[in-house]
DNA sequence: TCATTGATATCAAGCGCTTGATAGTAGCCA
DNA sequence: TGGCTACTATCAAGCGCTTGATATCAATGA
C-alpha cells in the first residue's frame, strides 16, 4: 500500500493497553506519594510493610522477588524501617544466617495510618465506577499482569 | 465488636483495584525492559521518543510534565539520545532560549523497531481477552487515571 | 521605557537503586 | 564424612533521579 511507511509507528500506539496501564499506574502512583508524604512515609515503605504484613517471616530475598527489585534495594528499606523500630528481623529457626521479617507494634500502627489513606484513594476511585465494573477491572488487571508474568 | 482490631488493616488490602493495577503495570513494565534490552534502548527512552513522536516540538519541560519526571532527569535522557543521534534540540522560533525537541530519521527507525516489540506484547496481552474485554479494560483504565489525576 | 513576573534551562549535591563480586550456611549426594 | 551446589546476605562502585538553587529570556504592567 501507499501509506504503509508514512508513519515510522502505528498511529494508535498511544490507544494502546500497555498504555492507558501506564497511564492509569502513574496518576495513582503520584496520588499514593501525596497522600502518604504527610504520614512520613513513602510509597514504597508501604509496599514493604504490606507484603510483610501479609506474609510474615518473609526474607529479604524472597521479598525482593515479591516488590521486583534487588535484594539491595530491600536491605535498604528494611534497614531504614528497622531504625524506626517498623520492622524487625529474626533468626530463622533452621537457618542461622537467614533473617525472618516481621513487624513490630509501632510498625503496624504506621500501616494502619498509611492504609487509610490508600483505603481513601480506593474509595475515591472505584467510588466512580459501578460495582460490576470494579469487580471486572481487577480480574482484567489479574489477567493481564499473569499473562505478563508468563511471557 | 470484638475483632475490630484484630486485624491492623483489612484483610482485603491486597485485593484493591490499586494493588492490582500495580501488579499488572510491574509485570508489563518488567517485560518491555526484557524485549527492548535487545534493541539497545530502555523503556524510558521509547517513552521519550514515543512522547515527541507524539507532540513535536514539544520543550524539555513540557515533557517532563507529560512523564511525570523532573526537567532535569529528561535533560538527561534528552542529552544521550541527542549524543546517539536519536533526538535533536531546535531553538525555538520565539523563545531563543528555549529548545524544541523533534526526532531524527534514526530517532523514527529506532522507534519504529521499539514499537514492533511493545506491539508485540500488546498482542500477547490483547490476545488473551476478547475484544470488548480489551476494549473496556482500555475505557476503564483511562477513567481511573483521569479520576486519579483530578483528585 | 523599565521593572516585575513567569517559565525555561542548567548546575550542584545527595540519595536510592542497580550491576558485580564476596562470604557464609543448609541440603544433596557420592 | 567430605565436597558440591544453591541460596542468602552484604560490600563496593556506578548511574540515574530528586531536591534546591541559579541564570537567561519573553511577556506583562506601571
Amino acid at each position: 500500500m501507499a501509506g504503509d511507511d508514512e508513519e515510522p509507528v502505528g498511529a494508535d500506539a498511544l490507544d494502546r493497553l500497555v498504555w492507558a496501564l501506564r497511564r492509569a499506574e502513574l496518576a495513582v502512583q503520584a496520588l499514593k506519594e501525596q497522600r502518604l508524604r504527610p504520614l512520613g512515609m513513602m510509597a514504597a515503605h508501604y509496599t514493604l510493610l504490606m507484603t510483610v504484613h501479609a506474609e510474615p517471616g518473609l526474607t529479604g530475598a524472597e521479598l525482593a522477588r515479591r516488590l521486583n527489585v534487588t535484594p539491595q534495594a530491600v536491605a535498604s528499606l528494611v534497614a531504614r524501617l528497622e531504625k524506626r523500630e517498623q520492622l524487625e528481623r529474626r533468626a530463622h529457626p533452621r537457618h542461622g544466617h537467614v533473617q525472618e521479617l516481621h513487624l513490630t507494634d509501632a510498625g503496624r500502627t504506621a500501616l494502619r495510618a498509611a492504609d487509610e489513606a490508600i483505603a481513601g484513594i480506593e474509595r475515591q476511585i472505584s467510588g466512580e465506577l459501578s460495582t460490576p465494573e470494579a469487580a471486572q477491572l481487577r480480574a482484567l488487571l489479574d489477567r493481564v499482569a499473569e499473562s505478563a508474568r508468563r511471557a
